[in-house]
RNA sequence: GGCCCGUUGGUCAAGCGGUUAAGACGUAGGCCUCUCACGCCUGAAACACGAGUUCGAUUCUCGUACGGGUCACCA
């Protein structure tokens, strides 16, 4: 075995260059814990005007998953965390697919045997372990955590060439780590206690160890990590329930990391801009759904009209008059941006615009608006009357005509409003007020809905 | 159980020896209003506990409790 075998790759790398790295074996589906991990190596990595990899980590054979791989493309791609190299890409250092990089790992596992860091063993079949000293201890530093000390007799040697000839996951991480240039190594708290183990193949190698980055864990509640089995929702359902990758984004990166201030909106780039490894917490963070709802209400709001259609087209054309005009579209967006927080439950929000729902009279009273079954059925005459004689059906004349009305019957504003809304949705609460409902419906139909109230009234011997 | 790590309001969190202990979400009340929402204002709500160190501890040290991680030929 020659030196330069060793040196290849490194001789790629400029020097000085912060790489890091997001190595997700290919699962089938981001967790939100993954997402962040990658984020915050993506984000440490544009900070320093380094490197961003994209590591696929498939030595376990049983695990794979048809069209995984595609899957992380996607999803970093639609959060806009782009690999400056990977399988797809290439770079500095390839192949960027563990299982292309079988050969690489066996010669450094005969390497470090020979250096005496390693050894077979001879009770198991063919496997090659780690050598770790009886005394002494090993410390390394964390950039979060700090420094971290651990006798070496609470250390097991352990395998890393399994017999099938493959490596385990710790041995194929340095390994890659090291020919990869990788500078700053991201990755969750539960690799803490491993850590001395990876230093001591560094050691062992005669190699500089990387800096640590080690990050808390998500959590679904104080005591469980988020996970698929208890039903968390992974990057891929948040989305498809009608989150925004940006505000996934942004909540995330608060999630376990505090930029100081007290401004938490960012987009990515302000993120690549703030971003600070001191703020990254130490202790783990319970996934609020509710906060991320506040997120996502936040970036929708802060939409243009042109991207919010884009964005809730699928979601808005389930809506019944939304394609009558593009009045009608423009109205309806604009009443649904500020009141949702979540794509999806955008046609529900106008599910009455479709059909009227079957109701009550009791919705008729409303006391702060001083509405009583007795007023809404006098004023539901008063608006059939009117409104068959009105011919430009649009928000201002409605209004002034709804307006007259109760001036000429000296009532209160809200005294014909309150029932013509209710006449017209059919629920009390609705987007958008009486004048504009009733645009959206039309006029043939806005009257029969009245008439039908008026009828249900009636029957009722008010 | 051994080893390692953590602990500020319900949640995310600022704080890095002296503060009325920020801010956000949520929550309660109010204002605005053609319902709801948006927006605005106001309120309630926290340093796990016990010893030290110190003139002074949320901040430093130790212990306790609680929680997490890890002890694989899985990543």
């Amino acid at each position: 075995m020659n030196n330069t075998f060793f040196t290849d790759n490194e001789k790629n790398i400029p020097r000085g260059t912060v790489r890091t790295r997001f190595a997700p074996s290919p699962t089938g589906y981001m967790h939100v814990g993954n997402l962040r991990t990658a984020l915050y190596a993506y984000l440490i990595a544009k900070k320093n005007g380094g490197t961003f990899i994209l590591r696929i980590e498939d030595t376990d054979k049983a695990r794979q998953v048809e069209g995984a791989e595609e899957l992380i493309y996607k999803t970093l791609a639609s959060c806009g965390i782009i690999p400056d190299e990977s399988p797809k890409v290439g770079g500095l250092t390839p192949p960027y697919i563990q299982s292309e990089r079988r050969g690489i790992y066996k010669q450094y596992a005969e390497y470090l045997v020979e250096l005496g860091g390693a050894y077979r063993d001879a009770e198991a079949p063919d496997v090659i372990r780690q050598r770790i000293p009886q005394d002494g201890a090993t410390t390394f530093s964390d950039l979060v955590y700090g420094t971290i000390t651990t006798p070496n007799a609470d250390l097991d040697e352990n395998v890393l060439i399994k017999s099938d000839g493959l490596p385990t996951y710790n041995f194929a991480n340095v390994i890659d780590d090291h020919l990869m240039g990788i500078t700053h190594i991201v990755r969750g708290s539960e690799y803490l206690s491993s850590t001395p183990k990876y230093n001591l193949l560094y050691e062992a190698f005669g190699w500089t160890p990387p800096e640590y980055i080690h990050c808390p864990p998500v959590m679904r509640d104080k005591q469980n990590k988020m996970s698929k089995r208890h039903g968390d929702p992974s990057f891929e359902d948040l989305a498809e329930q009608g989150f925004l990758p940006a505000a996934i984004v942004n909540y995330v990166a608060l999630l376990g990391w505090s930029p100081g201030g007290e401004r938490e909106l960012f987009t990515l780039s302000e993120l690549s801009d703030s971003f600070t490894i001191e703020g990254i917490s130490k202790s783990p963070s319970i996934f609020d759904i509710i906060k991320l709802r506040y997120f996502n209400s936040e970036y929708i709001k802060r939409l243009t009209d042109e991207e919010f259609r884009a964005v809730a087209a699928e979601d808005l054309n389930k809506i019944a008059s939304y394609s009558a005009s593009p009045e009608n579209a423009l109205v309806i967006e604009r009443l649904t941006q500020p009141r949702i927080d979540l794509l999806s439950g955008i046609a529900e929000l106008w599910a009455f615009l479709g059909e009227l729902p079957d109701y009550g009279t009791e919705l008729f009273v409303h006391a702060k608006s001083k509405s009583t079954l007795e007023s809404a059925a006098a004023a539901i005459v008063w608006l059939i009357d009117a409104l068959e004689q009105e011919d430009s059906w649009d928000n201002e004349s409605l209004t002034a005509v709804m307006t007259e009305l109760s001036e000429a019957h000296g009532v209160k504003k809200s005294v014909v409003m309150w029932p013509a809304r209710i006449a017209m949705a059919g629920q009390a609460v609705t987007p958008g007020g009486a004048t504009e409902i009733a645009v959206l419906l039309g006029k043939a139909e806005a009257i029969r809905r009245l008439t039908i109230a008026a009828k249900k009234l009636s029957a009722e011997g008010v």
